[in-house]
DNA sequence: AAATATTTTCTACGTAACGTAGAAGATGGC
DNA sequence: GCCATCTTCTACGTTACGTAGAAAATATTT
């Protein structure tokens, strides 16, 4: 139910990174920065976006359920709803859910696993 | 990499419930059937679509790699490249891939799946 | 309090994906 | 060669997203 625009993906990522709630001017600013780090180019600070392009990114991410804003601080402070692992869980789990041979899914899934994955799963699956 | 329509995923369904490759009147005929269903309505078959409608989206399903079609027998017959589960788990891995915390997403998704799951997982991890 | 600066909301436009299908072109049977 | 069938081309409406200016709301400064 909710997949991810290129500028909204790039300020999930933000918002999962930092842990405290940000401004919208604060986003833009890291937006800037991290374009211009990956353009490689050190004079010239990457594209950064009016304001309202964010504010406009971080409304429609709201309506999605993913950012939450404070709205009594005057700028107004935004974070994530949930965490990224939780997040991207839930995504796999809305994979999972949409088929019905879940446990022909779960098979394939776990096939192509690595082996250290592996490993984490039945350490996780172990006490219980 | 790839997110599908409402009516790509119709086709999408059809083709891998079916084992025999089909001809896009065939799937017309099937929607039709389905949205009948759906609908209800029993002596009314839900709407059909035109079969170039049709066409379009098994084009676009060729072009995404997810459907392969026979150019040899004259209407053409269309597949799907890999079994719903196979898809399936690829979009799973997909998802827990783009994650920098493998481990953290692995956790909550287990966290979150049912008993008869976890079974299965442990059983699908056991042998290795 | 009036003027100014900051912040937020509203409105909008361009692009791409998708549902939808007619027009036109290709192919095979008679 | 002509007709029926099938496929490709082109196209339009809708929605999501990147993008941002105009306008409205709120805070700050003098």
């Amino acid at each position: 139910m909710a997949s991810l625009g290129e500028l909204e993906r790039a300020v999930m990522d933000l918002l999962w990174a930092g842990q405290e709630a940000a401004t919208a001017n604060k986003l833009r600013d890291l937006l800037a920065q991290d374009s211009a780090a990956t353009d490689g180019i050190a004079g010239h600070q990457g594209k950064d976006l009016a304001v309202t392009t964010v504010l406009t990114v971080l409304s429609r991410l709201e309506k999605k359920g993913l950012v939450e804003r404070e709205r009594g601080t005057r700028p107004h402070r935004y974070q994530a709803v949930s965490s990224r692992a939780d997040h991207t869980a839930d995504l796999m789990h809305e994979a999972l859910g949409s088929a019905p041979d879940r446990e022909a899914v779960l098979a394939r899934f776990i096939g192509s696993v690595s082996e250290s994955e592996a490993a984490t799963l039945r350490k996780l699956l172990g006490q219980d």
